[in-house]
DNA sequence: AGTAAAACTGTACGGTGTAAAGTACAATGC
DNA sequence: GCATTGTACTTTACACCGTACAGTTTTACT
């Protein structure tokens, strides 16, 4: 008989979940960047190879690392208006991206999306349609929304590491290797405006993201 | 005395731009991967090592490539009225990038921009200036724009290989997979809107473009 | 002709993703 | 109770990657 106070003696074995949890912890702590299979495995007391028995290949474990990013972004509920939940839904899918830089480089070569992308796309549009869109009005906005999200979300990402003041001495470095007089307008708006005490380019997210509800909204009758 | 009718043995030195114009083609050929320097070389007839002595490695090489697609973006003139010149630059980017999908992915890695780059900026932000727009409604404007226009990238990058009516079949058995009442609006959006024949994701851009220049025209009165 | 710099090569190292085959163990059917 | 099967994992190997380091050649300039 076997005993029932012994467990399997493979203490307990991977799952696609597991991996892909220590896969995004990983990519998060190294600034951006992906695991190698070896270093993920090895993080997880086990051999390369083995991942390959949960995932078909390292597409697919990262397929699964931008569905779980897309997993933690804020879904629209039906008691909000459509402005006040797209504007939720960009601010928690900024944030989402910016916790998780790597997802965006992924994005524009990952093809097949996972449940939580097509749950968050399905309930976006949902939430368009429910606030007076037509199919092709929501079609321009979710395009629109989204082009903008990731847009932000690379500029944010090429900026110099953003920890801490470390910033204003990494711009200040760069503003001094272009000369002022052959890119005056460049070198104004660094000194007078981006280079500025209290200057954080994040708030420019919510200043695009507003105008472009407020535009959506305008143009919304006109999508037939 | 050297023969003057004989020119250098070895035909003709490497140079940076050289090799960043086959850096380029091949990485477009081979439908947004960048080449491997061993590939690189090889096309050049030359060994991997030799590039590494017109770069210090291959991020700075990749910095050239993208300093290159910057260099084909079409400038604003001063001819133009701020509108009609971001409509212009913005197509002719999103082009650029059509052109070359994988700067889009390099973009949010680069750090250190290019002459082509800083010249692109600078310009842009002249022409936001003379339209009227204060330093920090520029940056707004600007900002604005290149989310956009990057994100957009993002998104047509990322959807399945537009060659041909190849991209109908793959949406369409995108879409097989998908349970329609489980994502009912997304299936509707897809037949009733994008698989429809003549639907074309490219007519999006210009739309949401017009939409955020008529916005920033809007509110640049209120940036001070 | 001699020298010094520039352009390029050979070799090597440690890293990558993954194919193929092998091993250890649990569960199952008889 | 024992053979069979399936699951989870390991070992080994391969082709490719970026690049450090130390040559070697070719060119340019006295």
């Amino acid at each position: 008989m076997t005993e029932p106070a012994d467990p399997p003696v493979r203490r307990d074995p991977l799952s696609r979940e597991k991996v892909l949890l220590a896969a995004v912890a990983m990519a998060d702590e190294a600034k951006g960047e992906v695991p190698s299979t070896r270093k993920l495995a090895n993080r997880l007391g086990v051999r390369a190879m083995a991942l390959y028995h949960h995932f078909k290949n390292k597409d697919e474990l990262l397929d699964g690392m931008v569905d779980l990013v897309f997993a933690e972004v804020e879904l629209p509920t039906g008691d909000l208006d459509w402005q006040t939940a797209m504007r939720r839904r960009g601010a928690s899918m900024r944030e989402a991206l910016k916790r998780h830089p790597w997802a965006v480089g992924l994005m524009d070569s990952r093809v097949d999306p996972g449940g939580a992308t097509l749950r968050h796309h399905d309930t976006v549009i949902g939430c368009l349609l429910a606030g007076g869109f037509t199919i092709v009005g929501a079609a321009h906005a979710f395009s629109m929304l989204d082009s903008y999200i990731y847009g932000f979300a690379i500029q944010e990402n090429a900026l110099p590491i953003s920890d801490e003041g470390d910033f204003e001495a990494a711009a200040v470095g760069m503003m001094e290797t272009v000369p002022a007089d052959e890119f005056p307008h460049l070198t104004a708006m660094a000194a007078e405006h981006a280079l500025k005490p209290g200057y954080d380019y994040g708030d420019e997210f919510a200043i695009g993201l507003d105008l472009i509800i407020d535009g959506l909204d305008r143009h919304r009758e006109s999508w037939r």
